[in-house]
DNA sequence: TGCAACTATATCGTGCACGATACAAATTTA
DNA sequence: TAAATTTGTATCGTGCACGATATAGTTGCA
């Protein structure tokens, strides 16, 4: 085993972290075609759904996205009439979103995704309270990594 | 508790899997930056320290990215002189990618970066044992995932 | 041998991500 | 209250991801 060993792809934590995001993300993708949207607008519905007419900055927070990528993806959404952006009166620099009725309309067709994922997902190898355990310790390192990040700024 | 709280943001499963997927690259970013490269450039990279002078076939495989994604990328790294694409004599549809003198030279610049991001993710509440077990995991994950979508073909 | 099927790569279009920058509105402070 | 600072969005440029499509080279088989 020399030095470099490190730099081994199977060594790598990152890689296994990118890739099942992007098999996720994959795997999501039919049942959002057949909502006709895409997984970060899936993502800004979730937020939306559960507590509609807030501010760009609070969907930034609670989805930890830049306010530069959930603009567009907000104009996006706009233009398929599935929310409505309008200017706080109290602070004209902020943005308020809603649903549209057809946003609103959409979360009973969403209901069954994650159940539907979830089937994806268990096997024999894996078992609900596995997922649970391993969405909780992600949830450390979020806490970990965006600590991380706002110390360097 | 109603029919919809399973889509309540922090009832999601790939929420977190998502954000740190893209935490953890922005925590890479600091450290590729000094040597100049992207995220997804050193994963082609760790793949060609490993073994030189492969298929991007092969690459493909290694990093389950489509091909359409690391063509462009791979043409990127040849303008920025970090690979050498050339066709394959036996199978002149086959490219083979090889490392510039200067692309095996950043190894060595990379032998650091993983235990520096380790440093980052070690804290009270997350251990290295528990690293290594979350990253097998993923990894029983990513056999399920990648033979789902194969299966969706 | 000829041609259909397959394989490896490239190109195109769309939609993120995000750093950098711009800018107007609001807030703080001198 | 005027000037400096901060805050909330938007815009721009670059680099992925990936589905769809194109194309050249290879293989299989009638």
């Amino acid at each position: 085993m020399d030095n470099t060993d490190s730099l081994k792809l199977s060594q790598q934590l990152c890689f296994p972290i990118y890739s099942v995001s992007r098999l996720l993300t994959k795997a999501y993708k039919p049942y959002l075609d057949e909502i006709g949207i895409t997984y970060p607008q899936y993502l800004v519905l979730l937020v939306l759904w559960e507590k509609d007419d807030i501010s760009i900055q609070q969907i930034s927070d609670k989805l930890l996205l830049n306010t530069n990528t959930i603009s567009p993806l907000l104009q996006r959404m706009e233009k398929r009439d599935l929310i409505e952006r309008n200017r706080c009166h109290k602070d004209e620099r902020s943005v308020k979103v809603k649903l549209t009725e057809k946003g609103s309309e959409l979360k009973l067709r969403a209901v069954p995704i994650p159940e539907e994922l979830l089937n994806v997902l268990i096997t024999e190898n894996i078992r609900l309270p596995e997922i649970k355990q391993l969405k909780s310790v992600l949830e450390e390192w979020i806490t970990v990594l965006s600590t991380h990040e706002s110390n360097n700024k």
